[in-house]
DNA sequence: ACCGCCACCC
């Protein structure tokens, strides 16, 4: 840069461009302070492509306020802006989510410009729609998309983006399919939309039909595959992934390196996500954030700590998620005192303003470890009206200490909040049901049906050869079940010898005792680690995954499995791993 | 010169 610098200012006549050009090189070295010197030296008559580069420059590098500053500041001296200039700002505020400030710079360019060019349809309408998409205006950036006279690639790939990020995966597909093109970016943000609204199947499905087109895997569609991966917990697929990752050289793709960490904890190997993160090359928050994540979920609070507090030793600042994550350990692993240290932390020592999830974690982390008193402070000061995140963390905490007059309290809000939510109904009917009043229970249950809200139901998978296999409560449609329920008979048996007892008070409807003892016998999670059992080669760890929360019985049950079978058992549920080994769980019985 | 994709938390 100095050598230019030198050259420039031996040039004896300089026009608009070289200065721009100056600029722009400045801008590209991360000097921004060099720029504006040579910007602020040009003499009076700068023209727009002046100004353009210092204001898309500050967008460029983050400075979202600087950026806006100078296009006011040109807009009073009377330069017009033109399709450069407004494509920044509307970008500057879609970064920084400044929906108000968006809106007014598009009302204010709706008043001023009276004949857009082509290149004005597509960049600046293109940045429109990231504008609303970003603030979450999903419909608005769809009107800016059927208002466009002409489109291109970028704004098909934007409304799939808007679509997608809010979850609204149906009209995501519908784009999909209606789209005249599709690039990398295509195939990659669906295929990470998939995996992110829980349909990892189809994520990968789609992953392999872009291997059959002119579009070659990219380290972001890679990286979409992976995290399908952990979706389903699919390792052999995640594994193969891997291989192809570092065939297909994108071995130091940080996002995909990243998906791997997340993928190997949630498909049960911790080992394989600390390999990953100890041999990348280098790392960032997101890596370490998944690390800590991975700690977490498997019930290691001590080592999420100790990971978090080397972080902070290395100079890499946390962020919000890297406090959500630190408390969800926390949570998980009762570090009460720690959590609620760090919880003051984040605002106190980097500024950050804890959200309603960050209340909600540690709210969580108290009712968890049954500190309703504090727990019930922290609601009562919250500087924002309690929304479901408070409410659901409560109401969990209620569960577990079986507290029912507080539950109750939070249920009632969350029916007002969110009616169609399944896990409210099932929560409190389970309170009850745990508690014996099988009428309330039996309300609830009502309740729920009146309203039409369907519950999800419960299934645990496991993968055995390469294959998924899927077990239901109550199973009848896995053709080797029949086996599945002798074998799960016989080990009860000797389960029973060594003082297992079947916890009827995890049935939730009222009923006989045997037909209890025989309804506990066919849940989900039982069948799947059964299955793995006979079919898995002896020694192998057994790594079974139910989508919602593992049963109490189903728990006490593989704790004297682990010991009477000498084998690991790992279950992902909803929430957490827990780790059978020798007859004990690796969660301490806290969760 | 300007507009789009990622990974971490759910």
């Amino acid at each position: 840069m100095d050598a230019a610098q030198k050259l420039f200012d031996e040039m004896p006549h300089k026009d608009e461009l070289s200065w721009t050009t100056i600029i722009t090189g400045y801008i590209r070295n991360d000097d921004l302070h060099g720029a504006s010197q040579v910007f602020d030296g040009m003499n009076n008559e700068k023209q727009v492509v002046a100004w353009n580069a210092m204001i898309s420059g500050y967008m460029h590098k983050g400075f979202v306020s600087e950026s806006l500053e100078m296009s006011k500041k040109m807009n009073l001296l009377g330069i017009k802006f033109d399709a450069f200039t407004y494509t920044s700002i509307l970008s500057a505020c879609a970064n920084a989510k400044l929906f108000l400030h968006g809106k007014q710079i598009h009302a204010y360019m709706i008043r001023t410009v009276i004949n857009p060019s082509h290149h004005f349809l597509y960049s600046v309408n293109n940045a429109l729609i990231t504008l609303y998409w970003k603030c979450g205006k999903t419909d608005d950036a769809r009107k800016i998309f059927d208002r466009m006279p002409i489109r291109d690639l970028i704004s098909w790939n934007n409304i799939l983006s808007a679509y997608v990020d809010v979850g609204r995966i149906e009209e995501a597909r519908l784009v999909f399919t209606k789209m005249p093109e599709k690039n990398h970016v295509t195939w990659s943000v669906m295929i990470s939309g998939f995996a992110q609204n829980g349909s990892g199947e189809e994520g990968l499905k789609l992953f392999n039909q872009m291997k059959s087109t002119e579009c070659q895997p990219c380290d972001y569609s890679l990286a979409g595959a992976i995290k399908s991966c952990a979706a389903i917990a699919s390792l052999n697929h995640g594994r193969q992934l891997h291989a192809q990752l570092i065939q297909s050289g994108f071995e130091s793709s940080l996002s995909a390196s990243n998906s791997l960490i997340t993928m190997y904890a949630r498909c049960g190997v911790l080992q394989d996500s600390q390999s990953v993160f100890l041999t990348m090359p280098c790392l960032d928050s997101v890596s370490w954030n998944a690390m800590i994540a991975a700690f977490g979920q498997h019930g290691h609070g001590a080592q999420a700590i100790e990971l978090f507090e080397e972080m902070l030793k290395e100079d890499i600042v946390p962020d919000r998620i890297t406090f959500l994550t630190i408390l969800s350990a926390c949570s998980h692993s009762g570090l009460i005192d720690q959590g609620q240290r760090y919880f003051n932390s984040m605002k106190d020592s980097y500024g950050i303003t804890p959200g309603e999830d960050h209340y909600g974690r540690l709210i969580d982390l108290l009712c968890r470890a049954g500190k309703f008193t504090e727990a019930k402070n922290v609601i009562e000061k919250l500087p924002f009206y309690p929304g479901a995140p408070v409410w659901e963390a409560l109401l969990g905490g209620c569960r577990i200490h079986g507290n029912m007059e507080l539950g109750v309290e939070a249920a009632e809000r969350l029916f007002e909040l969110i009616p169609d939510h399944d896990g409210t109904y099932i929560l409190l009917s389970n309170m009850y049901s745990n508690s014996g009043k099988w009428n309330d229970a039996a309300q609830v249950r009502n309740l729920m049906r009146s309203r039409g809200v369907k519950k999800e139901p419960a299934c645990s998978w496991i993968e055995v050869d390469n294959m998924v296999h899927v077990f239901l409560v109550d199973d009848t449609k896995h053709p080797e079940v029949q086996k599945v329920y002798e074998y799960l008979e016989e080990l009860v048996s000797k389960m029973r010898k060594l003082g297992y007892v079947p916890d009827t008070k995890f049935v939730l409807h009222d009923m006989e005792n045997e037909q209890k003892e025989y309804a506990l016998s066919t849940h989900s999670e039982k069948l799947a680690v059964a299955f793995g059992l006979l079919k898995l080669p002896s020694g192998a760890m057994i790594r079974v995954f139910k989508n919602l929360r593992i049963c109490g019985d189903c728990h006490n049950a593989f704790e004297f499995m682990s010991q009477v079978v000498e084998r690991d058992i790992v279950v992902r549920d909803g929430k957490r791993f827990h780790h059978f080994r020798n007859g004990k769980c690796s969660c301490g019985n806290y969760w």
